[in-house]
DNA sequence: TTAGGGTTAG
């Protein structure tokens, strides 16, 4: 029953209370097989306290030699964020077998734990343990987030190399890997040569031509979906909604918006947000306002940070101001709002409001999340923020950055610097703007690397407009295609354009 | 009757 009621299609608490009702009854005593599924159960609702009490049954019944309970109490702390315990947990299990190990992996991978997760894929190779194709889902999941294309190339050389088997999760995952480090050509030829494709697969495909700005294809993919009778599901809809955003296909997005409702999915925060980013980004700031307005659920902090970026990107200091309010009433801690507040100001050269939201900043301690970008050479993760001055060949790079400065000034180059925040000279506005970390990763790559090597970075902020501009006249002098991964999609600059035709 | 896996807005 425990199990039975476990696998029904949206997971509740009902597994935990048949657990209860036999431990109240008090016979027959549970074993292995009881803990294990209602570790599952817990698992499944993210039920943190009923686990760990479960877990203290699991030592008190001297239940805890199982595998099959260890890995489901590894699963169980993974599943709920509590990582530690779950590696503590993992640490005590004496003999590890390949479910063992891939369900730690698999925790580190889902938390985006990229280091801990492939390091604990060495440590199981050094322990002997083969992986299958299920350890394999998490390493490849782990180089997905990680966005380091040579990592995900080495483990799928290494998943030939084996001769593990590439099924449909496993496929899927390569599909989603190779799009999100920059391969869409890579990501596209897995998914044809996929043999059999579920929701999952095409929703992979979709959302990965979706954050590489090709929306013609990823509407093309939708439809051909279709026509193979797979039924698009929720993350689907994400997918296609965010293309729409991504290239700005303002009156499809609005149409395939709609047609949701044809297939009985009901819109979740997500879908909001991808339609309240595709009216700001296509200039309908206010739309987007009245929009948020009609939403039947409360609008959380991503959907107002959105409108905030819209209203500072066409400088609407009305709404912007609204979006902010609503923005600091929900997450009066996080320093990313006031900037973004900071930068609406700046856009609008209300310089004294700007300096009141950084004294405000100030004086709650606050700091910013700096940007930081990184670029693979020779299997090294080179990470650099701004204004960088740690990193042993510094002094190459300085004159690198110099190099590509004084030769993008020579075509031209305005430089645009009303996307730095503080009311300062122009001049200095202009060198803080060539210390942003993706100039830093992109000189260490064009010195590292020749052509036609592809610079590849990934950034955890989104680009500036002004590092945008530099990156495709750098695309074209240095005659060299570099490919940027933003926060939330790439840029492949190649002879002075860039993939998302200026529009992101 | 046991355990581990793929797609998710800014």
């Amino acid at each position: 029953m425990i199990r039975g009621c476990s696998q029904i299609k949206n997971p509740s608490k009902e597994p935990i209370t048949f657990y209860k009702k036999l431990i109240n009854r008090g016979f027959p005593t549970p074993n292995s097989f009881t803990l294990a599924f209602v570790l599952k159960a817990c698992a499944n609702i993210c039920a943190v306290l009923e686990g760990k009490q479960i877990h203290t049954h699991v030592v008190r019944m001297g239940l805890g030699f199982s595998p099959f309970v260890q890995t489901g109490l590894v699963n169980f702390y993974a599943k709920c964020g509590e990582i530690v315990l779950a590696k503590n947990m993992f640490d005590e299990i004496p003999e590890r077998n390949v479910v063992a190990w891939s369900t730690m992996i698999s925790g580190y991978a889902r938390m985006g734990l990229v280091n801990e997760a492939l390091g604990l894929f060495r440590e199981m190779q050094i322990a002997g343990v083969l992986p299958d194709e299920v350890t394999m889902v998490s390493v490849i999941t782990a180089c997905a987030a990680s966005g380091a294309l040579d990592l995900g190339e080495w483990v799928h050389a290494f998943i030939d190399k084996y001769v593990i088997k590439v099924d449909l999760e496993l496929s899927t995952a390569l599909v989603n890997m190779y799009a999100r480090c920059g391969c869409i050509e890579r990501s596209k030829k897995m998914f044809d040569e996929m043999p059999k494709r579920d929701t999952k697969a095409w929703s992979s495909m979709i959302v990965g031509l979706a954050i590489h700005g090709m929306a013609e294809d990823a509407l093309e993919v939708y439809s051909r979906m279709l026509e193979d009778n797979v039924k698009p599901n929720q993350v689907t809809f994400i997918g296609v909604l965010s293309a729409c955003a991504h290239s700005g296909l303002l009156n499809e997005g609005w149409r395939y918006w709609t047609s949701m409702a044809e297939f009985r999915i009901e819109p979740l925060m997500e879908h909001y947000g991808c339609m309240v980013d595709l009216l700001c980004r296509s200039g309908h700031v206010e739309d987007a306002y009245e929009f948020v307005q009609t939403m039947h659920i409360s609008p959380n902090p991503i959907i107002w940070r959105t409108l905030l970026m819209g209203c500072k990107k066409k400088v609407n200091l009305d709404k912007g101001e609204i979006a902010a309010q609503r923005l600091l009433q929900l997450e009066p801690l996080n320093p990313e709002n006031y900037v973004l507040l900071s930068n609406l100001y700046a856009a609008s050269s209300q310089w004294e409001k700007v300096t009141s939201v950084r004294k405000k900043m100030k004086e709650n301690g606050m700091k910013t999340n700096p940007g930081c970008s990184s670029i693979e050479i020779d299997g090294f993760v080179h990470e650099f923020v701004v204004s960088d001055r740690s990193h042993p060949e510094g002094i190459l790079i300085r004159e690198m950055l110099r190099d590509m400065s004084e030769r993008v000034r020579r075509t031209g180059h305005d430089p645009w610097t009303s996307d730095v925040l503080h009311d300062v000279g122009d001049e200095e506005k202009e060198s803080s703007l060539c210390e942003h970390s993706e100039r830093l990763a992109i000189a260490f790559g064009l010195l590292k690397t020749k052509a036609p090597v592809v610079v590849r970075v990934v950034k955890n902020l989104r680009v500036c407009v002004d590092c945008h501009e530099v990156t495709k006249i750098i695309s074209k002098i240095f005659e060299r295609e570099i490919v940027v991964r933003d926060r939330v999609r790439f840029h492949r600059f190649v002879n002075g354009a860039c993939s998302c035709k200026d529009y992101w």
